[in-house]
DNA sequence: TAGATTGTTAATCGATTAACAATC
DNA sequence: TAGATTGTTAATCGATTAACAATC
């Protein structure tokens, strides 16, 4: 219903879905916001704010019931059928994201890879057919995908980017160490390695120094 | 000099670095603010604001010398010697972050790498030398390893990145798909890939329906 | 009821953006 | 000089946090 989430409050919410299944089994059917804030590392209200943004009721005796919250979020993120995800460059990266994705969501599944490499296309890896680079247009409009995934070199992500914008995806997830710049109605989410990596070694260093 | 940098200005420096190492090469050796706000998808004040922060100064009529700059931002994130990295859990996903590290940045290398697996320890993989876990303490001290990168399934997370702290590490790149609960004075970057895919498939499905 | 939690509003905080004098 | 950019301050924006009445 509250047609303007933020980036972060689905972000968040994606992964107290996945705390609530693992701590249904471990605690009872309902859980306290503390509970929760616990688990995914955040403030009570923060919980209470995000679980609201669903249309989600708690009790303030019995508080959220599990079952029903996951339910919950689950219809909120994934929506009413499964979701297609496509992916450019079945290398090192790719060939792991593929098999880390592979069977970890029933509703997203990775349904089409595509790769420049004679070797690597018509072939099928982790359960994903891989088709050459050239069919990424039909393939792509034929089975309606939105979604993709880029783990190509970075010189190759922004034509890529373009390509997979033009055949009608909406959202792209880029591992590659570059942004992208594509059309507004594009949702891009940088997975930059380096930066993060870079990132976490600065302030591991400052934080041995004082 | 500043001893308060942000996360997010740390990130976009690191950025900044390699879109420089590019762009010197296409373009001449003085970009303005503006050349570097393009490549980066920031705005150009955001750049300005950020050069400044590493205390290089640009020239009203030339703007920045690449070249200096690109130094100036290396000295500032990287330090004085190189930094040794440690990586914990070498599956598909541990193994493809060591090739895309090896070899990316020169004062960056995975030097240790951890697993469970007797198959894999005692073995030497995309160059790193891989040692049982039992060995965490010992290497990470003896190395004086400060920042570690963590592959592990989720529910080893978090035990995996309490011995990780005891033995010195101050900060974590964590793959595992659950938050770490560290000391204050550890930095954490989260990496999420579950969030990251659900929350660009939301969106994707969010443009397309309008 | 008393107590702890809930949904929700108000205050705070920080980062981003806009604006402008200083500079070459 | 005129012009475009720079460093830097002020205004804006949005998200987070704190506070509180309503609820079981």
């Amino acid at each position: 219903m509250p047609t303007n989430l933020s980036d972060k409050t689905v972000g968040r919410l994606s992964l107290y879905r996945r705390l609530l299944n693992s701590l249904a089994k471990s605690q009872g059917n309902y859980l306290f916001s503390h509970d929760l804030a616990a688990a995914a590392s955040v403030t009570a209200t923060q919980v209470r704010r995000d679980v609201m943004a669903v249309g989600y009721a708690g009790s303030p005796i019995k508080g959220y019931d599990v079952t029903e919250l996951a339910e919950c979020i689950g219809r909120f993120i994934d929506g009413q059928e499964q979701q297609a995800v496509s992916l450019v460059g079945v290398g090192n990266l790719g060939r792991a994201i593929l098999a880390y994705f592979t069977g970890r969501r029933p509703n997203l599944n990775v349904v089409a890879a595509f790769d420049r490499d004679p070797h690597r296309v018509n072939r099928v890896i982790h359960g994903c057919r891989c088709y050459p680079v050239e069919m990424i247009e039909e393939t792509i409009t034929r089975q309606a995908i939105r979604t993709a995934i880029i783990a190509v070199p970075a010189t190759e992500a922004q034509p890529v980017a373009t390509r997979l914008v033009r055949s009608g995806i909406r959202g792209i997830l880029n591992f590659a160490p570059t942004p992208l710049r594509v059309a507004p109605n594009v949702y891009v989410e940088e997975m930059d390695l380096t930066a993060s990596l870079e990132k976490v070694a600065f302030f591991a260093r400052q934080q041995s120094q004082t």
